[in-house]
DNA sequence: CCTAGATCTTCCAGTGACAGGAAGGTCAAG
DNA sequence: CTTGACCTTCCTGTCACTGGAAGATCTAGG
């Protein structure tokens, strides 16, 4: 099948599709016109990864998980372990917009949001310093 | 003073704030020798962008919020407003990464993770559908 | 047979927010 | 006078694409 036909059934853009041809993930045929010939094993490994970038693996993880969906000799060790690296820099990225969530929200409550210029974010961002703005008299 | 004394002091890497001032957020001085000279002002201007970049605002917010917090006249409504807008941002990534920590999670957990090759993570990534190492008979 | 439009191809550039490193100028200490 | 720390600019690479140009190919309709 045609990179526009694999690109729907994936749910893939077609500019990915190419894109993942070129950094090696998939080898689709061609056909007598140049054009990307895409097999059922084709498609299967678009699904796969389509899958693992929305649960937010990187490239490089995917490579390896291909890798591994590939080897009738894996152990589901090896794929669990890539899983829960993943896992725990997921679990990384949350600790760190929950802790921006708390300090922003903090914020942004003790804002009043109206027409005069003082304003708790400000004050915050400038470190509880002097505004260049602020009168002092 | 100097670039390494002012990325001592604010925090950022001499690289950033290069890089800021190649963008246009800071216009420190030159001294004589070619060499960036960093006064009180620009001082805390990049204190400021330190501070709202570990808050996870853009370049391009804060690029606003500098000018605002430089802007007498501005009022706490327009700071707000930026912040409120970041807010969600930050609001739906923290949803979104919840997502994925939650099917990744239950995937990890049915894991056995032993020496065998049969794992839920594979199955689920390959949509439940046959894998090429799987012998079917 | 011809044409219009959809689809395909490759290649180049841009995104965000820097980081790494090369090549070279400047400065302070001994 | 030399060593080493610091500064400068410039170029490349990161990650995972996305957009767009220029051109080939296919398909349907007249």
């Amino acid at each position: 099948m045609n990179i526009g036909n694999a690109a729907e059934r994936s749910g893939l853009p077609a500019k990915t599709i190419r894109y993942y041809e070129d950094i090696g993930l998939v080898r689709p045929h061609r056909s007598a016109n140049g054009y990307r010939d895409f097999g059922d094993a084709d498609l299967h490994k678009l699904v796969f990864l389509a899958r693992a970038r929305s649960l937010g693996f990187t490239i490089e993880d995917c490579r390896a998980l291909l890798a591994l969906y590939e080897d009738r000799r894996r152990t589901s060790a090896d794929v669990k372990r890539v899983a829960e690296e993943h896992l725990a820099r997921i679990d990384r990225k949350l600790a760190e917009l929950d802790s921006m969530r708390q300090a922003l929200g903090q914020l942004v409550e003790r804002c009043h949001g109206d027409d005069r210029p003082e304003c708790p974010i400000i004050d915050d961002l400038a470190g509880g310093g002097p505004e260049p703005g602020t009168r002092l008299a």
